[in-house]
RNA sequence: UGGGGAUUGGUGUAACGGUAGCACGGCUGACUCUGGAUCAGUUAGUCAAGGUUCGAAUCCUUGAUCCCCAGCCA
């Protein structure tokens, strides 16, 4: 490159760590932490989490990002949740092997930083219930109050503590609370709970506990124990810091810096594991991995790279500002990288007959098609041609509107890779009027060529030939929600109330080329002149099926509604 | 009316007292056997009001608006 490209300035976070490591902190280790909770899939928010802290630990040398699950509430966390989020992260491109925490792995240590802190005089075993608790804390603008609990003799919590693990307490009979302040004005610091009383079996530790760490006890002592330098967090935990602080500060151990973001928005869609997890159970999508749901797996299905999710990723920024992200900016990632990468194939989606009157009946001629303009090397294939063909149902208008430089009565177009073609007839359906064939004359000059008389055409249109052509189902999906941010609820509304109806268009009856017969699951291609598309799971011997991971940019669907 | 954050074109993001830049989107045009892609041009912004300064998006003051917090969820 002739001249210094200027490099893009690192972000906030960036800018810390660099700082840090700088002047020494930590000896100059980076070291990270994606902290799911098993507990749903992972979506395209959890997508800038893993490539912000997988990112900043591969940017620095030695540096490392740990995959700790979050597993301190056996009541909600599953396996299979485990097992999905792994194959996820790996998918996206990250490689956690060597750092695969678990936060019931310290399960231990965590107890015995409790009973340390009850020791301290910090800590106490009280019996409010939750009700009372509640109403003890006070709220926004009144302090709380004192449990009556607070006073108990350290050893009184020491031996109610040791009972609540034994399971000799019934399930919220009694909390470990922190002793610190009911007078702050961060509700956090009010005595927060430490370990409730949870008599449910755990997927890794089976029923060897009947006390669990709530979030805030673990997730920092954790952080602590893994010697993670950077804990990066979303901004809800802002609050949480100075509890965090608390309690490291208390316990003497390894303090990490926590720093928080904002989490993603996009457009259209909702980014939060309760809201997908509404939209599986209520059944408004299929599954998780709904080729409509910004899950990752959903957008594996769609067709969606890792790549281009890691672009996307990368073009949204890390910043503290709450922001909504246009959808466009997805789609754009997305088309960009299969532009590069998709090889291209013909097929017609909505198909309309042409038969080609002056063409020799069962003469059939395999035309060369390139595989991939942008590349080359992905070389070229054959395409049969003969005298029946389909077209586009949409690329034909008997009454073409102006600046419609498409197939029309009298109109001569390009078949790609083929003819120049001239409509002469068009033949309805007598029963019900419509549009049954088109019966068309073609130039045999004009085979992958300008005739000689240098006559051009305004419009190549795509087809596939009937004889020769392979049947397949083909889904559309369009935004998920009709609103930019259906999360919006000032109006009294549910984001369900949101919903788009037409997200999803099955065709049943398109026709492809004869070289996606051999197509596997997942295999990526550009229908040429539609869209970016995806062989899905439901694809069987007898039927291909094909998701539309998103449309090409339709200049001519813009001129058409401004006409 | 407690505490914690935030505010730069339509959207996202840079600029760290010295020319408000980039990307997406929109709009023009060129080119084209994908109305794709590509290329070129264009559009449009510092929340407000004061102050400091030769000079302010940046520093100070006041105000406005938005987000988060009253789970034994994470």
């Amino acid at each position: 490159m002739a001249t210094t490209e200027s490099k893009p300035s690192a972000d906030f976070i960036r800018q810390i760590v660099a700082e840090d490591v700088r002047c020494g902190r930590n000896a100059g280790r980076v070291v990270t932490r994606f902290p799911p909770e098993p507990n749903g899939y992972l979506h395209i928010g959890h997508a800038k989490s893993i490539c912000l802290n997988f990112g900043v630990a591969a940017e620095n040398a030695g540096g490392v990002c740990h995959l700790r699950f979050d597993d301190t509430n056996p009541t909600r966390e599953e396996p299979k949740y485990v097992q999905a989020i792994k194959e996820d992260i790996r998918w996206l491109g990250f490689d956690f092997s060597g750092h695969e925490y678990y936060a019931s792995d310290y399960f231990q240590e965590l107890y015995e930083y409790a009973v340390e802190l009850i020791r301290k005089g910090k800590a106490y075993v009280c019996q409010l219930s939750a009700e009372e608790i509640r109403r003890y804390r006070g709220t926004l603008t009144e302090p709380g109050r004192d449990s009556p609990n607070r006073n108990r003799p350290i050893q009184e919590s020491l031996d109610l503590f040791r009972r609540m693990r034994a399971g000799e307490l019934a399930d919220g009979a009694a909390v470990l609370r922190a002793m610190i302040d009911m007078a702050s004005p961060n509700l956090n610091l009010r005595d927060p709970v430490m370990y409730r009383i949870l008599k449910v079996p755990h997927q890794r530790t089976g029923d060897r506990w009947s006390i669990y760490p709530v979030y805030d006890f673990a997730h920092g002592q954790s952080d602590s124990i893994e010697g993670i330098t950077h804990s990066l967090c979303t901004l809800e935990f802002e609050d949480h810091r100075p509890l965090y602080d608390w309690y490291l500060h208390e316990l003497g151990i390894h303090h990490p810096r926590q720093i928080e973001f904002a989490r993603l928005n996009v457009s259209f869609t909702v980014v939060s594991k309760r809201k997908l997890l509404q939209l599986v159970e209520e059944g408004h999508v299929q599954g998780w991995d709904d080729p409509r749901m910004p899950t990752l797996a959903g957008m594996r299905r769609r067709g969606y790279t890792p790549a281009s999710i890691r672009h996307f990723c990368n073009r949204v920024g890390v910043t503290k500002f709450n922001s909504l992200t246009d959808i466009a900016l997805l789609e754009h990632s997305v088309r960009d990288d299969l532009n590069q990468h998709a090889p291209r194939v013909m097929a017609v989606l909505r198909p309309l007959r042409v038969v080609l009157v002056d063409y020799p009946e069962g003469r059939t001629e395999q035309l060369e098609a390139v595989n991939n303009p942008q590349d080359p090397a992905m070389g070229t294939r054959r395409v049969p041609f003969s005298r029946v063909l389909y077209i586009e149902r949409e690329d034909f208008r008997e009454d073409p509107p102006r600046k419609f430089f498409r197939l029309a009565p009298g109109r001569e177009v390009r078949l790609r890779y083929a003819y120049l073609i001239k409509c002469v007839d068009v033949v309805r359906d007598e029963e019900t009027g419509e549009i049954a064939e088109l019966h068309c004359t073609f130039d045999p000059e004009s085979r992958g060529r300008t005739p000689p008389d240098g006559r051009k055409v305004k419009a190549t249109l795509h087809w596939v030939s009937a004889a020769h052509a392979v049947g397949a189902e083909v889904r559309l999906y369009d935004r998920l929600f009709v609103r930019p941010n259906p999360t919006d609820e000032k109006d009294g509304t549910d984001f369900t109330d949101h919903l788009n109806p037409h997200s999803l268009e099955v065709l049943g009856s398109c026709r492809v080329e004869p070289s996606l017969a051999q197509a596997t699951v997942g295999a990526r291609y550009q229908f040429e002149r539609q869209g970016y598309f995806c062989v899905d799971p439901d694809s069987a011997p007898e039927g291909l099926v094909f998701n539309r991971t998103v449309p090409l940019r339709d200049s001519w669907a813009k001129i058409e509604k401004n006409l």
